[in-house]
DNA sequence: CTAATTAGGTTAAACGTTTATCCTTGTAAC
DNA sequence: GTTACAAGGATAAACGTTTAACCTAATTAG
């Protein structure tokens, strides 16, 4: 490998001229510089960046954590990440926890996630990664990082209860919001919800939402017509068999896979989904558009989360890691997304 | 931070005695050992990674590059990548090109192309990474490693024209082999193909492994039975109407997505999948699972293939970078996956 | 004509480790 | 009582940069 003491030296200068025109600092003539930087070409010269690191103490690094890149949701965020860190030249580092694959049970248990967490950001740490974003599609909150390395952190996709790091999650409560209200435009006013697991800060955000919309339009509450879920696709099945006795037009799933259970069921009662009886859901995966007819349903701004994550971080970086956002919490808008699953009537 | 300097003063010793206790060489007593180490912790004392690298010049880093990670099956090969190396006590750093979504088609042009990724490498070698692991979904043979800096590389799930770097790749032909084998012992042997891209090295290992169990078990080869795909299910749709007209008793796509447009136009005819006429997928998506009835398919062992490819770059890193494997291509088996798309007859 | 400034550099310290070499003691062997 | 050796450490150079401080000659201002 050659340094800049080699380039230095096959030019007649000094390290520290080499390295002045090389950042474009300090002053020297066209001619010198002209000749450093043809030189420092012809000769192949790469800085080692274990030296920049050491002497600036700047690494241009974000430590990324996901707790498993293979479920739905997850690498898109990372995507967003990547490209916003590619635009501003910063570098990623990856680590994968695959939480839900490594380990039993008793790997939930508080004080081993939150050890396994606190041993990668010290690692991250010792690397001198300037800021870490944590990526998880878990629906709990997270209060895990209450603890002492004074590393920048930024949540992507879900909630942090420390106040002092910023999350950027999905406006669940506008969203499902948009969704219902277009349900009532197109004329639907009985309409069933199959929420997600009634703990989970998606299912009661998503619920605020539909609430908000039937309220506004002056429709008349009815308990009846909200069923619980748990995200799978068999209890959207299960859960629209009792919707469809009480009477209701549409039925809005909190997500597109119980979307599915509810087609199933729909087809096995013999009615047809955007003509007798009305479907939306949530997510927008790409699986909805396979459906027949393809789900109405709201795409999760993934990309931009990541986006959104990894500007606010490089932003915190150069306000000296602090945080001055006005909300611990943002929130990035769905986009509303058109299938053939809804009736007019 | 707190440096090797500050925990020698504490302790009332040079800096190479805490180095050497701390890394487990040298001698010293048990006694100052003890007091080192405890010290060191109660300090909380984290060695500069930068400094490490710089000296020892060993980063324990590999450097990942993906070609687009928002793509079905490259988050999960990244899976069994960081899986493998978390193990090994390896750090990743991550590329993501994104390269079917910032550029127009210009960037596909073989030039723009090769100088990215050079790019990407020249970044990875400045920083050290001790080996790199190229991810790509892409079907086409990248030639495009034949330049300088001499760091060592795996490909995974596709190919290197160059011989010396090895490529971890699905076993099609064996994969597309079991496939029809399977069709066979469940009595068919009018069995169509629809195929992907006929220019795609998949379409063309599994075309030969269809090719071959027909063959083996003495099927007479029909010209009329295979027809060209694209991947796509719209090509599903189309090739099956031609296929029923030829009197096949199954249908073998290439991919579940091609599958699911042959369900669509069996149904449109009046016909049951898995009674009436048969069909079987490959790549085991999720989405197949939902399929009704479900797919039998071929899973492809996506994790396995980021695992064995970072499995084999660690060896290469013991081994002085060098490839001491006797094939340059590893093939990797997929897993058969058993759904109810397949009648006996 | 002198003093101040500037252009175009150079010197050397510093970043935080590792590691080969060197230096004391104390003990054992003869 | 000398010689050997080992135990337990210390010294200092080196890794490849950056950067503050310094130097010299030439130009400019007054």
């Amino acid at each position: 490998m050659v340094t800049i003491k080699d380039v230095a030296r096959e030019c007649g200068v000094s390290v520290a001229t080499v390295s002045n025109i090389l950042n474009g600092k300090g002053k020297s003539s066209n001619e010198t510089a002209s000749k450093i930087r043809k030189k420092a070409k012809e000769m192949g010269y790469v800085p080692n960046s274990a030296a920049i690191q050491l002497k600036t103490k700047k690494t241009r690094s974000l430590g990324v954590i996901v707790e498993d890149m293979t479920i739905f949701s997850i690498p898109d965020v990372v995507d967003g990440i990547t490209n916003y860190c590619d635009k501003m030249n910063y570098q990623i580092e990856l680590i994968n926890l695959r939480l839900f694959k490594n380990h039993n049970d008793t790997y939930y248990y508080k004080d081993f996630y939150y050890k396994r967490i606190r041993d990668e950001v010290m690692k991250f740490a010792q690397r001198q990664m300037e800021g870490i974003i944590y990526v998880s599609a878990h629906e709990r909150v997270l209060p895990c990082f209450q603890f002492d390395p004074q590393i920048p952190m930024v949540m992507a996709y879900s909630y942090s209860e420390d106040e002092r790091i910023p999350s950027v999650v999905v406006d669940d409560v506008n969203g499902s919001y948009e969704v219902v209200k277009h349900l009532i435009s197109m004329g639907h006013s009985k309409i069933g919800v199959i929420t997600g697991k009634p703990d989970s800060m998606h299912a009661q955000a998503r619920l605020l939402g539909y609430q908000k919309a039937m309220y506004d339009s002056h429709n008349i509450f009815v308990p009846e017509y909200i069923l619980n879920g748990d995200w799978g696709r068999a209890s959207g099945y299960e859960m629209s068999g009792k919707l469809l006795k009480s009477g209701v037009t549409a039925i809005y799933c909190m997500n597109d896979l119980m979307a599915g259970g509810v087609y199933d069921r729909i087809y096995e009662e013999g009615l047809t989904v955007g003509k007798d009886i009305s479907v939306a859901g949530y997510d927008g995966r790409e699986l909805a558009t396979y459906y027949k007819p393809p789900l109405t349903t709201m795409t999760l701004p993934l990309h931009d989360i990541g986006y959104e994550a990894s500007r606010i971080m490089i932003e915190m970086l150069e306000n000296d890691g602090k945080y001055t956002g006005k909300d611990a919490v943002i929130q990035v808008p769905c986009q509303f997304m058109e299938g053939k699953s809804i009736a007019r009537i």
